[in-house]
DNA sequence: GCGACTTTGTTCAGGAGTTCACAAGCGGTT
DNA sequence: AACCGCTTGTGAACTCCTGAACAAAGTCGC
């Protein structure tokens, strides 16, 4: 059943579908049976036409003068993003944002589940968080391999990101998702993304200072009329 | 001493800017005066061209033969971003993660003071978090009057993000970092960078299905040579 | 059974961002 | 004082992504 087209999926297109899957979850519950490409881009904010090129990777999988089948196109994208079988994630770093992480009903509720919580600090170890003891971080390798864990999460200090990800890496783990501000070295093979929470506060107080057109740099930009 | 150049700086670019920004800070208690791009580029994790380039719109801050002083760069750096004055956010949504980004000192340290923040549980209502004493969402509007917030961050339910949004942008907020998994609509002129964990997440599960092979999609990608 | 309307899937052009490569400029050295 | 090596800054090609227009296809009504 395997399609014919050899079509590769740009990943920002990857980041869009999982948007456009969980907004069709939260339209399923409506009790409706099918969607415009037009109602589910606005749900989702980004361009109709955008959205049809997205779901054109997957094949065709919308009826023409109708729509998208709802739980059709659901089925599909959780095919697609590979979240049929619920894949098991460790947590190194259980600080304040560990635990809300541990915690968080966002990523159980997408089959995503902590199956290990690591830390250093000797007053973490053997607490409780999210149903999941805390094990000592020298533990890595045992926990990876017990849990057959394929992706990591590194909420730890930024001095030893480099070092937990180094011996994720060895234990197996091939997609890290890190919080640390740091850049991590990988090999080719281990995909890493990078949430930088700091730098998000950043760039929108680049944009208030743009505002106010105190910035030198902003307000020759001002003069030219450039500025919207 | 306004540069005479209209340059317009990307929005990645300026993404890239506080990185930099930061590695510099690491980089000054080291003792050294200068850096070369390419040791900056490394450390941040980009090209040594494209970090150059990124540099080049704010004009020429460096020295040929030589490098970039580290404590002039800095001080460029922090002045474009707007990191000088401190600028006061409020936090809407005292939840875990709430409570986690309240508390996290990689915002104090980088100038990003958390002057209100707000919830509408009773039950977090009047509790004190990094310092703070959490106030119920209806005094929104005076907080931010207060405080003279500009950036505001919500870290609510999907289902009330909107609302707490519209409330925020007509207090006079217009910088908004988002972490409820809704597209926000904003009137022109208000900024809103959105982080979506569990994306990120769904992104790593379908790398990982990726190198599995497991995918229809990407078995016919494999199958024409493609795959690195 | 046929026509018109609706909506998808695709093609095409436009723009932004990234990477490479080279000339210009500065310091150190002989 | 002139040369040489090193590093920045920038111009150009290239790739990727986005946004708009058009044809194919299926459904509903008559």
């Amino acid at each position: 059943m395997s399609e014919s087209r050899p079509r590769i999926v740009p990943e920002a297109t990857v980041a869009r579908l999982a948007v456009y899957l969980r907004v069709l979850a939260g339209l399923a519950d409506g009790g409706r049976s099918h969607v415009s490409s037009g109602e589910l881009a606005s749900a989702a904010g980004v361009n109709p036409a955008g959205l049809r090129k997205d779901l054109s990777y997957l094949g065709p999988c919308g009826v023409r003068g109708v729509g998208y089948s709802i739980n059709g196109l659901r089925d599909r994208l959780t095919e697609v993003l590979g979240g049929e079988r619920s894949r098991p994630c460790v947590l190194v770093g259980i600080g304040r944002l560990g635990s809300a992480l541990a915690d968080y009903s966002g990523f159980a509720s997408r089959g995503f589940q902590f199956a290990g919580l690591l830390d250093s600090d000797p007053r973490s170890v053997g607490s409780e968080v999210g149903g999941l003891t805390v094990r000592p971080v020298e533990d890595l390798e045992a926990v990876v391999a017990e849990t057959r864990a394929s992706i990591g999460v590194i909420t730890t200090p930024a001095e030893v990101a480099q070092s937990v990800c180094d011996r994720l890496v060895a234990a197996g783990v091939r997609s890290i998702l890190n919080f640390a501000p740091v850049a991590l070295t990988v090999p080719a093979g281990v995909d890493v993304r990078k949430v930088d929470l700091s730098v998000e506060l950043q760039v929108l107080a680049f944009l208030d200072q743009q505002r106010d057109g105190s910035a030198p740099v902003v307000a020759a930009l001002r003069a030219t009329g450039g500025a919207r």
